[in-house]
DNA sequence: GGGTATGAGACTGATATACTCCTATTATTG
DNA sequence: CAATAATAGGAGTATATCAGTCTCATACCC
């Protein structure tokens, strides 16, 4: 199974793209430069939109910019936005499903587990990504 | 999202279960036993002993037990058997659907996060389970 | 052979994933 | 200042996975 969905791969490239661009970009360019389908990504888009992670501007030469620095947005702020928080077993988060929660064994250790990748999903940043391209560009030249 | 399923959780159970009773039981009495509905965990069971995780036996006094020593098995064999292989993208283990695998930038991060988890959930063991209930258990008396 | 257990697999409802299509808004242009 | 073209916004859809149920066959013990 993989933790990260389609959804979330596709949104941290284009966040990627807006980071590197730093100005409005149209999804069109967007999806072209980055490989995904305009309209799933148009959709995606919104949604990091409502969720305060991205600015829009409609009409001609509009369309989408980061509302913050790069280095300030996570892996794990695209993904709990895209996808809803990122969480070991469904008992940790939900516990009224289980019913078993004072004793159950495994809840401890597991939900610790998912604590730590959360951790270090919050500390790769966007920016990073977004940097190593740079430098791969500049190696190219 | 939840990274482990409730088949999964259900299959921790059953296993602690047999752990414990190490001997035969019948499916009946570990749906029981770990609140499971019956005709779900018949499936799992099949799925782990297909896997090689347990033992079956058939007819009167038959039912499922450890195929190897609880101390053996960790929640990640479990995980696998159940759900497949655990990854943090889709893109990791089938590079075919990407075709930016050379210069992704996040491809390289991702996988490291994915095989420190995997490595931490091969360390949680059923025998680790299984002790903190008996503990308890004797902790009662 | 009767009763108790697993083995194999079809079937189902609900939810999530991955994607498409249509509509509303905005900015420039004539 | 209306027409138009470029953009975002949001509804809708097909497929897969999840979480289970049900049925029938097979094996084993007495």
């Amino acid at each position: 199974m993989a933790i990260i969905t389609r959804e979330t791969d596709y949104a941290l490239r284009a966040l990627t793209g807006l980071a590197l661009a730093d100005d409005f970009l149209p999804v069109s360019t967007l999806a072209e430069q980055e490989e995904v389908p305009p309209d799933f990504l148009r959709k995606i888009m919104q949604r990091l939109h409502q969720a305060g992670i991205v600015e829009s501007s409609q009409g001609p030469f509009g369309g989408y910019r980061l509302a913050r620095s790069a280095r300030r947005l996570s892996v794990l702020d695209v993904v709990e936005t895209v996808q809803g928080p990122l969480v070991m077993s469904e008992c940790i988060s939900r516990p009224e499903i289980c019913g078993r929660i004072d004793y159950c064994p495994f809840r401890r250790r597991l939900s610790a587990l998912g604590a730590g990748l959360n951790a270090k999903l919050a500390k790769v940043r966007i920016s990073d990504a977004a940097n190593e391209i740079q430098s791969a560009r500049e190696a190219a030249k």
